[in-house]
DNA sequence: GACTGTCTGATACAATCCGCTACAATTGCG
DNA sequence: CGCAATTGTAGCGGATTGTATCAGACAGTC
């Protein structure tokens, strides 16, 4: 996320556009404006955002339109603007999937308090997350070469993984000593949710097992958690 | 988290704990009430929480202190209750690491989006073994691996734990010398009430203790309270 | 002390969950 | 298009866990 928050400020108002960027840029963040959808899209396409500030009325794209697509993509968390006084609006942002809300007018100083409080959760929910890329990292006698793929013992042996067995590693890694449900281990690493009588996860668990686990019979770095999931359950550090 | 979250509801307005309570039982959550900040400390010791919504103005220890207590703790997310127009409360309560605020008098409706839209953020995955996670713990004659969920004895012969067993035990351990309830057991360890002939805990605790008791006739780590549950009677060191 | 109702420990069994193998579908690549 | 590697699906069988039940332990009463 880096030292200064990245935020993009969408809304069709220049007046309020600006005095919120300068505002925010005041107060230790980076902002960027954008003046409406087509334009936020752009934006989050160029570069890399850490929350949207997004208004509900504009033209062009509806904000709560908008707000949807980005609460499904789920990547970065939303801030709405709503109009005062329409409550409706205010709670199907909320069931929608924005992170929160603030009726216009607003306090500037209440928007940026909001602000760090949805950064400080987004933050919380994975410190680790994405860390990852570019590092190595080791784990018990194995190292993970994150660039290349691979998996290296305590004897320089090279022990290649297959695309989701690296994806489903790295999710554990970036998640070590928290028991994932196999929907969660679904929906980050494929993207998809489960079916009924989906064993995809159990199997992509076994497969890497075997690669990594000393005893396959008695596998102590990924724990099954009955009724649970899995976890990885031992010390994950990374190396230069 | 178990399929219902499970809400703890800290007011002491009476009817406004019971009015909330039942309506987010109607709509598919556990909810339990709490009077005040020493109340609420209880309840969180007894069982397994996945939201705090807290009033800010209580008699005895202040909602906003009680808040960032819970705040540094991290381990549960809190939305707070503010009287209106109290905006220096709403503000220094998210600065105080609240997750949300709402106002009084307040829509029950926008209560529950906001819940659901605090706990979408913050479905955190609690750690296989609490705060004992990636700790050894000593008690009595054996040491349990919460890595590798086993116990391992005085001539280090290793004794493994089903995931229920080890959740059980954990749970013992982190509240040493407690005695509790088979309900809160139930709820502890597996996130769910018991039903009227509930014999879960029961077979679990005689399960546990053909691998912990040195004389299962006469158990002398796990303790039987009559009409009470159990308690672990021994003292629990940590290891390095 | 014997009787009685309740609570707990233990056993047996049924339901469920999970690991594994085999195989089918899909993807990637020449 | 065909081959090989990877990934999803189906299903068997063992392990784990919940439920039913019985027998023993405990407390209270007579």
């Amino acid at each position: 996320m880096g030292p200064q928050p990245h935020i993009l400020v969408v809304d069709d108002h220049a007046q309020i556009r600006e005095s919120v960027t300068r505002y925010l840029e005041k107060n230790g963040m980076r902002a960027t404006a954008a003046k409406d959808a087509a334009d936020m899209d752009v934006q989050l396409a160029a570069g890399h955002f850490d929350l949207v500030v997004l208004d509900v009325m504009m033209p062009g794209e509806d904000g709560l339109s908008a707000c949807r697509r980005l609460a499904d993509d789920g990547t970065v968390p939303v801030i709405m603007l709503t109009a005062l006084g329409e409550e409706s609006d205010r709670i199907s942002g909320l069931e929608i999937g924005a992170d929160d809300y603030l009726a216009k007018p607003f306090n500037p100083r209440e928007l940026l308090a909001r602000i760090k409080s949805v950064l400080r959760r987004s933050r919380r929910q994975d410190p680790l997350a994405g860390r990852l890329s570019g590092h190595r990292v080791r784990f018990e006698h194995l190292v993970l070469d994150t660039d290349r793929q691979i998996l290296i013992d305590d004897n320089a042996d090279e022990i290649p993984l297959t695309s989701s067995e690296f994806r489903l590693l790295v999710v554990l890694l970036e998640r070590a000593r928290m028991v994932l449900s196999r929907d969660q281990l679904l929906d980050l690493t494929a993207g998809r949710t489960a079916g009924p009588l989906d064993r995809t996860i159990d199997n992509q668990i076994s497969r890497l097992r075997r690669k990594i686990e000393p005893d396959v019979l008695r596998p102590r770095i990924i724990k099954t958690v009955r009724n649970g999931g899995y976890c990885l359950a031992t010390d994950v550090e990374e190396e230069a």
